[in-house]
DNA sequence: ATAAAATGTTTCATTGCATGAAACTTAATT
DNA sequence: AATTAAGTTTCATGCAATGAAACATTTTAT
């Protein structure tokens, strides 16, 4: 960042954004930092940090712990969870989730889009030692090439990549992208008027994802999906299945 | 609100201030608001609105529809998992709460404490169809006098009310409080240096809470509680029984 | 149908307040 | 003791946040 943080287009509040940052600053990994590394990270003047976080400690979304380091504050623990609230397609498909981990043993997530980034709404863990922890809930990264964000992009109508064939299998793999010997299968999840409400994934290590277990996996998967479908008031048909399936 | 918003005490950016009060609009119930109830509650003027609401929604921090309604956005989320990421204390106490749980078949909460508010942090529900469904996770309260809010006001060494006995007995007890026909049972926590971390609750309805059941629990929850300071590294001496009771 | 009211949007002159350099106070290293 | 780093407070300056007003659009009333 560079301290700068003028709004491109136009319109907006500089000052906003500028605290705004401060919380942003917390996002990856690291839970307290002092104000220097405020300042470093976002490039903002001490002085401007310091009256800033008056501000953002009045209204709960950071506090200052007695040895001077910032945590981020409870208001946003609030008003993140009213955030996952508001799908209360989670509640549905929590349930469907739990019966696909017990049958596959592989860890199973639901990720929805937000504008270019994939966001990690829900998680069910497997009882595996060797499973994907590499994501967890609340966990937001730019599309990549996985096969959730696969299936997100490919089914908001982008076009390239394979994302005709996509479409048409109505579900994605991806071998190795994220981490190395991780793998994945994913398939959309509409709601009621035919609309991308997320995707559902399975993963795990590659080791276990052979082809005899990614067809027995998508065997299990579209079916749940296409469950959900309907429970959620939608039209299931997309999901019929292709005659040409080995 | 009065729109004003100016800073009480000194210090802080009101620009800032305004833009975190659009957003704590949504804390309460409403998870989609209009241009209008944004102006009616917090008091601003709609220009003002509108170009806070660019710089917000730069940042992920809310989201407009198509049409025109306002939501929280996707950062509040991953804010909000960091948050709850920060106190790793989560994933110690979880399987002890399930534990308990499976014993009583009430649900069990841990709440933290934030200033005057109470903040529940982590939530296991019982199986039963009746159970305590008043409160969920990110739920905020001011501190009231439910049990938990009893013993996070005891223990961070208030004076008055029977604080003293809720010391001495290191449990605290509820009926009615927060609904009329709700009980709880309310424990704390401490952590390495003797400091209070939070507190855990059972909670279910009045006539499942008789003398028997809540002695059965108290007996469950000391234990599990002291257990679990010891494992985070603190003195579980704080839980030694008292010799008086029955 | 037209009128009236409510809601959302853009513009722009005014000045309030956000700003950062500098001075200063601790606290940690050398 | 001397030096560096981290944190804090102050204050003159001018930039940017502001809100009234005019406008566009949608909804409700007549």
């Amino acid at each position: 960042m560079d301290g700068n943080l003028r709004p491109e287009p136009k319109g907006g509040v500089i000052a906003l954004e500028r605290g705004l940052s401060l919380l942003s600053a917390f996002g990856t990994d690291r839970s307290a930092l002092r104000l220097t590394d405020l300042a470093e990270i976002t490039g903002l003047n001490k002085s401007t940090i310091l009256r800033l976080c008056v501000s953002l400690e009045r209204q709960g979304f950071i506090k200052r712990r007695d040895d001077g380091w910032f945590q981020l504050g409870a208001a946003l623990f609030h008003l993140g969870s009213a955030y996952q609230r508001s799908f209360q397609i989670v509640d549905v498909i929590d349930p469907v989730m739990q019966t696909l981990v017990d049958e596959f043993n592989e860890c199973a997530t639901f990720t929805v889009r937000d504008g270019n980034s994939i966001v990690c709404l829900h998680k069910v863990d497997s009882s595996q030692g060797i499973r994907d922890a590499g994501s967890s809930v609340g966990d937001r990264y730019d599309l990549n090439n996985g096969a959730s964000s696969q299936v997100l992009r490919a089914f908001s109508g982008e076009e390239g990549k394979n994302f005709d064939q996509i479409r048409k299998d109505i579900y994605a793999t991806s071998f190795g992208t994220l981490y190395p010997d991780a793998a994945a299968l994913a398939c959309p999840l509409f709601g009621m008027g035919g609309d991308l409400l997320g995707a559902l994934q399975l993963s795990g290590p590659q080791y276990r994802f052979s082809e005899d277990a990614m067809a027995a996996m998508k065997q299990g998967l579209l079916p749940a999906v296409a469950g959900l479908t309907r429970s959620l008031g939608g039209n299931a048909d997309i999901y019929r299945p292709n005659t040409d399936n080995n």
